[in-house]
DNA sequence: GCTTTACTAGTTTTT
DNA sequence: CTAGTAAAGC
């Protein structure tokens, strides 16, 4: 007789060990390999367009189906974006089982964690003072500049570094884990013998910032980082968190990868996923090295790689794999596909940049018509502003888009003024906010707004302090703004107290602005986007780590079109797919773009750019450049291709110039 | 002394 | 489009 040995019930056991998915039938050898591994760490080596995502996804759904609670699993993304999209992917493979997984962005699960260990960052907040505020890097870098104001750097014979350098110093002294001594000397070479000062500054802007409780992004990072080596948290994140999985691991930075050694523990239970080929945010402090060295940090990784692509034609891939041939690089792939029936992609000179965008609105309702919906479309580029001609010409033809990237909802002066001041509402210490709250009355400028505070803050309840000692026309405003200020904390839901802050932000936008009618719809807009949320606290959390993306002019409630354009930068459109792909302005000095000359490494990055954009693609790849391009220094300049495009032979890709009639 | 207004110059990429 | 600056106005 046979030994009878209990084993753990499981879902997937009590079903009969059978899965309700058929893996092995809806994988590939190498994905189903990675999807099936369990304990220890795994470095998941993927091609653009290899089934990455579905990997990911299929794995989630695997272990939850052998009995792991989907809340044990931690998915970490960069952006919110394929977060959401890949737990929607799972959800729908197992009757929404793993909604619950756990994850978002690095930075959205820091909060996240944050807010469930306050005292961490706080070790000396008062009952109900646990309240901070996060900013978004517009918001740091007007702290960092206030701070800067209060050293007298005006009175310098040499140049300061502005408040953009400052933050970016601070920044990537933090992410790369680097002393600000070795920023200054790699990067700023020429404000070394500021160095003292500087570290003065981004010292007093770490004291500016406990005090007024505000978080930045890089401290959402560091205080997830600590909560992880806290001697009670950090074993208990490690044992809530049993499968920990990482997406677009090429883009992780030193203090990313420090988090999750962290998070991981002993036991190892880590799979990266990523692609060393694109690589594209080391200005983020980005560093390849991790995705190379990741089999070195982890003892016993395992190595999968993806290598067959499922997404492109071959003859898209033909132009990836130019692109990239010489480019420097540790892990060789080339990437191969069975569709071999599509068109060749075409390299297209334009006369101007008019033409281009007339040519890409021309080629838009041409493939519409023949049945392509707008959906499948999309036109990607360098940097935002090199979209604003063919938004206009797209306007012109009535063909309606989204733009992913550039500037974004929450940025447009008018409605930062909104969320200053529902962000005082919330936490009354944030001084960023009075200042510009304050700023908003007639009669109070920089130095009134300054002692105002002062006397504001010094009370233990600034809203209901006494009215600061002001004279004049700012007396009345700054009691006007209290009161606005105090009848808006009457109200919990965000909507509510949002709209009387709004109403009293009225006159102010009129006043302010010519074309206040169209800014006044944005602030309808946000106090719309306000009503979904219960509390301001909720609002204010998603709006700094997951702003709204869509532009102004788009989220007007009478654009409910679903099928739309996408124009994407190319950082932006990472992740995503089209059937046809529009890359226009692939000139030399835009791609590579002029900034980027300076040093192999960024150039190298640029390649890397330019290959995402061109893997986007699924039948069809137009790249364009107009050959006369503006030049600020010397007016009209001739524009020719980039020079990534010189390993694309004519045969892989055909070179037109386009003519008029 | 401080605020407001009029002007100029310089624009990557994102959490 | 907006941050920074210089000169005009209160």
């Amino acid at each position: 007789m046979k030994k009878l040995v209990l084993r753990k019930a499981t879902p997937n056991a009590l079903a009969g060990g059978v899965y309700r998915i058929n893996y092995a039938e809806e994988l590939n050898p190498a994905q189903l390999e990675a999807v099936m591994h369990t304990n220890g760490p795994a470095l998941v080596l993927a091609g653009a367009g290899t089934g990455k995502t579905r990997t990911l996804v299929y794995r989630v759904a695997r272990l939850v189906e052998d009995g792991v609670p989907p809340e044990s699993i931690l998915l970490l993304t960069f952006t919110r974006k394929s977060a959401s999209e890949m737990i929607r992917r799972a959800s729908a493979l197992l009757d929404g089982r793993c909604e619950r997984v756990s994850g978002g962005t690095f930075h959205s699960f820091a909060h996240a964690t944050l807010r469930r260990f306050p005292f961490v960052l706080q070790p000396d907040a008062e009952n109900g003072a646990s309240a901070f505020t996060v900013m978004d890097q517009a918001d740091a870098e007007d702290a960092m500049n206030l701070v800067r104001g209060k050293f007298d750097v005006a009175a310098l014979k040499k140049r300061f570094p502005q408040k953009h350098t400052l933050y970016t110093m601070y920044s990537s002294a933090v992410n790369t884990a680097r002393s600000l001594h070795d920023v200054i000397v790699d990067q700023y070479p020429q404000f070394i013998e500021e160095e003292d000062r500087i570290g003065a500054v981004i010292r007093a802007y770490g004291a500016f910032k406990h005090e007024h409780r505000l978080v930045d992004y890089d401290d959402l990072l560091l205080s997830l980082l600590a909560l992880t080596k806290h001697d009670e948290i950090g074993p208990l994140l490690r044992s809530s968190y049993r499968f920990v999985m990482i997406d677009e691991y090429q883009d992780t930075n030193v203090l990313q990868h420090s988090i999750i050694k962290g998070l991981v523990g002993d036991e190892g239970n880590v799979m990266a996923v990523g692609d060393d080929a694109q690589s594209i945010y080391s200005f983020r402090g980005a560093d390849v090295r991790n995705i190379h060295g990741f089999p070195d940090a982890y003892e016993n990784t395992r190595l999968i790689r993806l290598e067959h692509n499922y997404r492109s034609t071959q003859q898209i891939l033909h132009v990836c794999n130019a692109v990239l041939r010489d480019a420097p690089m540790m892990f060789e792939k080339e990437l191969f596909s069975e569709r071999t029936d599509g068109d060749e992609p075409m390299l297209i000179s334009c006369q101007n940049e008019r033409q281009q965008s007339s040519f890409v609105v021309q080629q838009i309702l041409e493939l519409h018509e023949h049945g392509l919906p707008l959906s499948e479309i999309s036109v990607l580029f360098r940097s935002g502003f090199l979209s604003f001609d063919l938004e206009i010409e797209l306007g012109k033809a009535n063909i309606p888009f989204r733009k992913y990237g550039g500037m974004k909802f929450t940025e447009a002066a008018h409605v930062k003024d909104l969320l200053s001041l529902l962000r005082i509402t919330v936490n009354p210490r944030d001084g960023i906010s009075w200042f510009r709250a304050l700023l908003l009355l007639q009669g109070v400028g920089q130095k009134v707004a300054g002692t105002v505070i002062d006397q504001l803050l010094a009370s233990v309840d600034p809203i209901n302090a006494a009215v600061p000692t002001v004279t004049g026309k700012a007396r009345t405003s700054v009691d006007e703004l209290l009161r606005a200020l105090r009848s808006a904390m009457a109200l919990i839901p965000c909507g509510d107290r949002a709209a009387v802050l709004a109403s009293w932000y009225k006159p102010i936008l009129e006043r302010t602005y010519d074309d206040h009618p169209k800014r006044w719809k944005d602030i309808e807009t946000t106090l719309a986007i306000c009503g979904r949320y219960a509390t301001t606290e909720s609002f204010l959390a998603d709006v700094a780590l997951d702003p709204p993306q869509d532009t102004l002019d788009d989220i007007a409630p009478d654009d409910k079109e679903d099928d739309f354009v996408t124009l994407s930068t190319i950082h932006s459109a990472k992740g995503l797919e089209w059937n046809t792909v529009f890359l226009i302005w692939v000139n030399e000095g835009r791609i590579p773009s002029a900034r980027s000359a300076e040093s192999e490494a960024t150039l190298e990055e640029e390649r890397r750019l330019l290959y995402v954009a061109c893997t986007r693609a699924k039948e069809r790849l137009y790249m364009t450049y107009p050959a006369v391009m503006f030049e600020w220094e010397h007016s009209d300049v001739l524009g020719k291709p980039s020079r990534f495009l010189d390993a694309v032979s004519e045969e892989i890709c055909p070179k037109y110039l386009l003519t008029e009639g």
